[in-house]
DNA sequence: TAGATTGTTAATCGATTAACAATC
DNA sequence: TAGATTGTTAATCGATTAACAATC
């Protein structure tokens, strides 16, 4: 699904949806241009278009866009009403400040559970979620039906973890060690290096 | 500064640099063939040579790239060694986990303090480094020469929190929070929505 | 109608890959 | 020398932008 569309276009599907939620409901914002999007998010109106043509959703000529209409196309676009279920392996700083963020929801997610290798951790909760062992990783999310995981260990365990997670039955993994993750034929897998970030950012001064 | 070399190249620099400081220092990695890093890292090794000529350390026909000189080279040009202050502001979850976490000093960058708004927090540490107030930031950012900065405060307070670092003199800021930062201009800005990464993942399942 | 905006087709731009000569 | 690998030039590919017709 959605693999015929470009990747760029996918990566701002989000951000549109994002915006468009955080607009009043005043009636002021029934209809916006693309023009008017673009501008708000620093994108080409063309661009806009042509990304939003991919969720079906028709604009007017001198209307603009029916931004619930929009919304709902990229909900649709993006599944975020069919649940899906994703896991957090490591509960350290990082890992339960994930389980205690609320932001998952608004695109369909539920944090089930996390898991971690600390004789300490297991059994607790952070966020109402539970911290389980990570022997009981592939049971868990067999049981929990998860198709999504969030690696937040050390990077000297992330590959052991993502093989422990494709037998798992994981689909998509969005890890934040730093290492690569490779041999996982399969598995859909988005690296976040916030440390990288910075440098990047800090080489282009 | 590193202005002239590609968007894309320069955000594999830190990936080339991480894989390379991994490898043991056991002798058989002496020197490594641009065949053999792209093979470790999912990339094509012409992209790979292409991107290591532009720091500048040159390969050796049948040998392969010098190691050690490979790493100082990409450590240069990413400006390792030449230290950078960062503050992060938003002490909640996500700011406190960041204030652990080592791996900043890798890339030559240090945490020196935090900002929050609530009183329970400010004048407390995590990790090491102080948590002041908001009202401090402008002072504070001056008196550690930051000029990076992490954005890790609720979407409704990022803009705001934006304008207050750039006029604190931050030149690039990371930003955590799901909503988009504008009107900074001459301030570099990279947006990191953990839950729209995972989103993205999971419409592509 | 005139003006604003969409949607599409063609052109441009930038990044990646292919081909291949140079080198050790 | 033969073989492996680098570095560069040309070709390809994909994404963005420009131009413009269609539409309300």
């Amino acid at each position: 699904m959605n693999k015929d569309i470009p990747e760029f276009s996918l990566q701002r599907m989000p951000v549109y949806l994002n915006y468009l939620r955080t607009l009043p409901d005043d009636g002021n914002y029934n209809f916006i241009s693309s023009g008017a999007i673009a501008q708000a998010l620093g994108l080409g109106e063309v661009l806009v278009r042509k990304d939003l043509a991919y969720t079906g959703c028709a604009g007017r000529p001198k209307v603009g866009y029916p931004r619930i209409e929009l919304i709902s196309a990229l909900e649709n676009f993006l599944c975020v009403n069919d649940a899906k279920s994703a896991v957090i392996v490591g509960a350290g700083g990082l890992g339960r400040a994930l389980l205690c963020y609320g932001g998952f929801k608004n695109y369909g997610i539920e944090l089930a559970c996390a898991f971690d290798t600390d004789p300490e951790k297991i059994g607790t909760e952070v966020g109402g979620k539970p911290i389980l062992s990570v022997e009981q990783l592939q049971e868990s999310c067999k049981k929990y039906g998860a198709v999504l995981a969030i690696i937040a260990v050390p990077a000297s365990a992330a590959q052991q973890t993502a093989e422990l997670l494709k037998k798992a039955g994981i689909k998509a993994i969005l890890n934040f060690a730093p290492a690569q993750i490779t041999a996982c034929d399969g598995v859909k897998v988005i690296n976040i290096d916030v440390a990288a970030n910075l440098a990047i950012l800090a080489s282009m001064l």
